[in-house]
DNA sequence: TATTGTTATACTCTATAACTATA
DNA sequence: TATAGTTATAGAGTATAACAATA
């Protein structure tokens, strides 16, 4: 009786050579997952590119503002989208002249703005979420209901495994 | 009674309603996957610069090569990699000069180079390659093996259909 | 003509550190 | 002193397109 099954081997095998199997399984996934990421990311950086003349962080930046009508602060977008200040700002800056956002003064703290989409910028948003919002559906079409589900919460173990390290998060 | 699985909803539901939430499911999916990759990447790309002063794309293409020891062409690893040819080029450049790969003429195609590790390129990879396991194997380590097995497989599923679009792989 | 790889260029994203202004 | 945000800079990564050599 052969036991190829790594869970099947868990009594006969030793530490060592269970460790070792444990760590190829982890980069197995992490490779799996690194390359499935970056063959949906780029396309989907393709698309905005072709279809709105816009990019990854500028989409983020402005999704992270819908999801927050009373307008963010710096500092909160940095940390959100995981990137430093002056990033922020520059990104800030181009959607500003483009009168997609604005900054508002805080009226409490005078070093502090908030920022804001703008109506144009809401507006913008909206259709290109709904268009992005199929294209990811599109892209993930391989997966059904419950297969995206199981998904979901493997992330979450995940994620909040990662989110002990560093500053991520 | 109320309905809140997607699932138990499927008959009750019209198909409207059905594919909007379907949608959604795809986004949250989506935004999980990005956020939890990028995490993980930020803190390996940092161990990577901190500890060995390289980069992914470095370690990337050097892994491309420990796994093929007769040498990979140009236009082999810059399908591998994901990127265009420009940037192979400035890559293996970066890497002959600090003698870790060597590109080497092909006999048949005189337009044609493979490159390869060389033994210096090889122990370093090796040294690297066993901390990064390490690294990966602890950073995942919030998902037991038959939760990685699991991902592996949806991974896998999810993958090939998008290997459906564009160019990618 | 098509293909392999290089070169030159430009752009985006990023981190870091020095800076200004407030707190 | 510490914090919010900006500025300036440098570097990595990327795509594109023109190019040379060879097929």
């Amino acid at each position: 009786m052969k036991m190829n099954n790594v869970a099947a081997n868990l009594d006969t095998m030793d530490l060592e050579t269970r460790l070792t199997e444990e760590h190829h399984q982890s980069l197995r996934l992490w490779l799996r997952m690194l390359s499935t990421t970056a063959m949906m990311e780029n396309e989907i950086r393709n698309r905005l590119r072709t279809e709105f003349d816009t990019t990854l962080p500028r989409f983020d930046l402005m999704a992270q503002l819908e999801r927050h009508p009373e307008g963010l602060r710096m500092g909160e977008l940095s940390k959100r989208m995981m990137v430093t200040g002056g990033n922020i700002t520059g990104i800030t800056d181009q959607l500003e002249q483009e009168n997609l956002v604005v900054r508002v003064a805080d009226s409490k703290d005078r070093r502090a703005y908030s920022v804001k989409l703008t109506n144009a910028g809401r507006k913008t948003f909206e259709q290109m979420a709904s268009v992005h919002e199929a294209w990811v559906a599109e892209l993930l079409a391989g997966l059904n209901p419950t297969q995206k589900n199981q998904m979901i919460s493997l992330l979450s173990v995940m994620k909040s495994h990662l989110s002990h390290f560093s500053n991520n998060e």
